[in-house]
DNA sequence: CGGACATTTGACAAGCTTCAAGAGAAGTGG
DNA sequence: CCACTTCTCTTGAAGCTTGTCAAATGTCCG
């Protein structure tokens, strides 16, 4: 008995595949997708809920994220969890599997997903055959980095308001760019748990918090989408503001 | 008129590096490292308190800190500052500066500091030159990324005590790791400040948080040296424990 | 000796967490 | 098809952790 999940497959085609027609990534040679997929060694949908990496436990496999959201995460010893980042369409998970030891992240499907799956052990030898793809590696690498950056900033220094304000931005922002934004608003899988994770708050001050922001008139939240009334505010309240997208590497 | 550093500067040969001769790193290969000796462009030292990389200037240059602290930090526009995570002798600075473009985070010298200095723009050469290289650079970029991981855990999901204790294990291991500990003990040259902005407290709570610990009697912090009296105890109190270290790439 | 800065402590306020409980939505099985 | 369970969202109340304000002490340095 199959799962049955309605998230779309991957093209067998890399050349076809319907992200790099977005305005986000960095266009590629011809040459450069064949690479990729060679490389690549499968397809695979996931569950929303299922783990594509357990924490502490090590993988041999990376991905690349097609289609649906995730996110990485890390818990202590009696369950409290921290979400690290989420992560939507062209995000690479796994690459610290690589070169970190112990106690990696976990990674969660937090809708249905679809996956592009890589050997982690052909990783070395794509930054000698390819060093152009091993650039980008490093560049989608340290782009999460300062994803996480700034999730500490968040989770350190900001107010609960703050915090929630910058999550919906940010959110919206990184959704927009994938082409997942319509009519100012996106599909909002995220439950007020996952969001006090994320912002490191309790799930009780994250719903309160939630409300007096929406009572501001912002943003609605409804039947599972999030509609943005007014981003400016958002942006204002939480001292963030979303830099002019620069195009990134897919792999 | 020059500052007056007692700093050591990086000796003129890469070969003859004291880095490289303690059991952190991993062993190079002379051409790898003539390589790098080729790559650099210069030596610098630096007074405590001042930027290596200011915040959200970009930077033309990366570096290898050599000898001394820096943290890379983050700030809002009303001042509060977050650090991301310090810096140790043979971690590289300034590499998101060529990937992420805006709200790069700052980089400061938190004792007097030696680093190497590199030419930026050479960075996709040395992927090209030396692929080798190229995967070492993401192994480090992934690597910084785990402690900032590991430091959201923390601002996010730890009690102010455990924080102050995962912070003086981390410290420690860190400071051990490239030998910097004799006797138990450390220089330790973080100010409370310091210790509050990396872990999301005020700098009252701060030291009001480091006295409860040090009654418990499982350190001791004076004259500017952390002595651990019982490290387990530590990190019993945080749920961090440091795991066997890995030999890693030093560039 | 004076000034700047880090550490320390007390008192009070506030933000956030925990506890508790109800409403609504969605899925399950008889 | 409808009770039953489960999960998410919501709200109120109480309490505790942490932040803010204020001030004293100590240290370093010119």
């Amino acid at each position: 008995m199959k799962t049955e999940l309605d998230a779309p497959a991957c093209p067998p085609d890399c050349h076809t595949c319907s992200l790099r027609k977005t305005e986000a990534f960095v266009q590629f040679s011809q040459e450069k997708i064949d690479y990729i997929q060679a490389f690549r060694s499968a397809t695979m949908e996931l569950a929303g809920g299922r783990q594509i990496i357990a924490e502490h436990k090590s993988s041999t496999r990376i991905f690349t994220l097609y289609q649906g959201w995730a996110f990485r995460y890390k818990t202590l010893s009696d369950g409290r969890r921290q979400i690290l980042n989420f992560l939507v369409a062209g995000d690479l998970i796994g690459l610290q599997e690589e070169f970190v030891d112990g106690a990696t992240p976990g990674v969660e499907a937090l809708t249905n997903v679809t996956l592009c799956v890589f050997p982690r052990d052909g990783l070395w030898q794509m930054f000698r055959d390819h060093p152009q793809l091993g650039y980008d590696v490093t560049w989608l690498a340290s782009r999460e980095e300062s994803l996480v950056d700034e999730g500490l900033l968040t989770a350190g220094r900001r107010t609960a308001l703050e915090r929630v304000a910058m999550l919906l931005v940010h959110l919206y922002r990184r959704a927009e760019r994938v082409g997942l934004a319509s009519n100012g608003s996106i599909a909002f899988p995220f439950s007020q748990q996952h969001i006090a994770d994320a912002l490191g708050l309790s799930l009780v001050h994250t719903n309160k918090t939630l409300r007096r922001l929406s009572r501001l008139g912002l943003h609605t939240l409804e039947e599972g989408r999030l509609v943005m009334h007014d981003p400016r505010g958002l942006e204002n309240i939480s001292d963030y503001y979303e830099r002019p997208l620069r195009k990134v590497p897919l792999i």
